[in-house]
DNA sequence: GGATAATCGAGACGGTACGTCCAGTCTTTGG
DNA sequence: CCAAAGACTGGACGTACCGTCTCGATTATCC
């Protein structure tokens, strides 16, 4: 109930039994409700009821298949937004990076990058639906960094004492900090701005 | 109402005449008491029947001197946090932006570090309260960057093409990320690491 | 402050003093006010808010001229209709009490009939607002009937032993009830109906 | 919703399924917890969040049973009151009525009767309420009086011609004026000369 | 003719109740 | 036996209006 598998796994109710179809199909038309209703309204309209109401799952299903309504959100936020980014392969590590950045900044000021902002929020006062969160949308998301992340170390292009988690809150966490506190605009030029920044240090050497 | 002055200038309420004692009263009792709210159970503590039932001001008075909860509660943190964190002063450019990482690090990883996340988090879906955070908090930290940064481009140790904006967000958004999806903890070690990278860069020389 | 004068007298503050000017252009204004926001929406519209905000009377002296809102509102629907119902004269005692009923009924079932069984509502749980309603407005009404009832004692065609109270709570009893309760319609024929049964008796002689 | 179905019958919400115990108990609960409140302090106590306090039923249900809080009062005053006043039986159909119009003197004279009062006022304003008043309360007292009628026209004792609610009205109307107005008291006495002149008639014969 | 004192407009304020919304739990019934 | 249906509690929301209050500005009579 409280240990979300994430895309490599199985959602926790799944391995109660060996696969109650039923419940992969209340489990998927939950889902598919709750897509819709983000994609109408962002969290806000994704609430337990609207869930329940739009997709015949029952409430007391709900629960039983995930600990939150965030949880929901999430689980079926990840699932959509599964394949959005794709990797860049520009041929060199800066710009597989500064690509990478790019794209990510276009999402987050997309439509998705405001449902992505509420669930954030969201996880912040829900350790339930943090927890999926983080297994159905952030793990995939750093896992796509490391891949790059890793092609630069081979390539002898980034700094080997830099751990790839610090890479990756270096690289994205301007952009969330902009998104969530709305202070500046998540331009494609401020995007350029911090990964350049980060790339190459804000010292002069 | 709709108009948060900040630290240096008044509340909305307070232009339209020249100055209520009683509003003044009003208003700080407010504050006192959301602010005491909050250091006992964090924002969801903070509700509006809470505060006016410890602040004895009425919740149609808490509504004419903000625009909701999240106003009066970013207020009230705000000014609690207003000298929380000092300039450091090591003598060196670098020493002074990793001291003063550190220094936010830890204050993200205390109790007020958490109000700040739910504040952060109830901005996303609250706009009006967004205004206040960024006037009452946010401003203030940006300053004291500001500050930093200007010491060491005067002091010709940091890039002087990289925009203070993007110098902050690269040196705190990381801190930011990390805070609000706990993917990984806030230690020092951590601050270090990210602070160090953001200032030297990813890529190698 | 509580003993309402009557279109005979005077509102309680103006006994004050030597008459101030300033009170009584104050009270009319408020009146004024209070008439038309009657006229527009019925009592519920007539708060002393709304009134203050019309007349431009402050609220605080609105409540030194009269006990309660439905005390203003009494006194302004009770001007209104000062003159609203003339004395029936058709030459017999049956004809002028049937008129009068006839004439009364159709005026609860009149916009001002609505306002009128608001006010009684309002006065059930407003014992000041009452006082006012019944000098403002029942009075001059009674009095109207006492002249009717006295002629036909004078003509020897109503029965002597009846109180003039009684035949008035008789003859416009029914129709209030009608009016409160809403369970039968306020129509012409109904009225005469009533009028008939309370002339000639229910029972068979 | 909108369908008070009267003693007769049944509350809207029972009526979507074969009868769920959940909703009876708390119908009644809320119900119990009005009467009290009403016995204690009339109407104006009968709250929405005193009854949901006192019965333990939460507001958002109580709405759901019921349209307005007139509506729960005047259920629960309505079923108070079902047997309070007997029907008379003296011999003679103008005992009858007159100890009838007695006995709901008395009634209105009462602590029950200024519940009744502020039902009737609260009614004016509060169409959904009027309707369950009519229905729980008004109906039986009117179906009371209908049988005494029925039974004088059986004896050919009042007149044929006169409708049994031009009837109700005539007799009961005038003690609700006074009621309602408070110009005069609800005596005995009163009462007996209102109903004495119903019977007899205004006019000499 | 200026001082004195009531009177007023403006509107902030505490208080009470409203009616609504949603989360999460629990009960009943049907397949 | 599980799931749909949905009733239910609890708690916060934001609003409306009441009647009281404080504040200055404005008279208008009296000295």
């Amino acid at each position: 109930m409280t240990d979300p598998a994430g895309p490599g796994g199985q959602a926790h109710a799944l391995f109660a039994r060996p696969v109650k179809p039923r419940s992969i199909k209340v489990h998927e038309a939950a889902l598919d409700a709750t897509r819709a209703l983000l994609r109408e309204g962002g969290l806000p309209a994704a609430t337990i009821d609207a869930i329940a109401a739009r997709s015949g799952v029952s409430k007391a299903t709900l629960y039983k298949h995930w600990p939150s309504r965030t949880a929901v959100a999430a689980e079926a936020f990840g699932r959509d937004m599964a394949d959005a980014v794709p990797l860049p392969d520009t041929g060199t590590t800066e710009g597989d990076l500064l690509a990478q950045v790019r794209l990510v900044s276009r999402f987050y000021a997309s439509p998705e990058g405001t449902v992505f902002s509420q669930l954030l929020a969201a996880s912040v006062t829900d350790e339930g639906g943090a927890a999926y969160f983080r297994a159905w949308f952030l793990a995939s998301r750093r896992a796509a960094v490391r891949t790059l992340w890793e092609r630069g170390l081979a390539r002898g292009d980034v700094r080997a004492d830099v751990d790839v988690d610090t890479a990756t809150d270096l690289l994205f966490g301007p952009l969330v900090f902009r998104l969530m506190t709305g202070h500046l605009p998540l331009t494609d030029d401020a995007a350029e701005a911090v990964a350049r920044a980060a790339l190459h240090g804000l010292l002069e050497e």
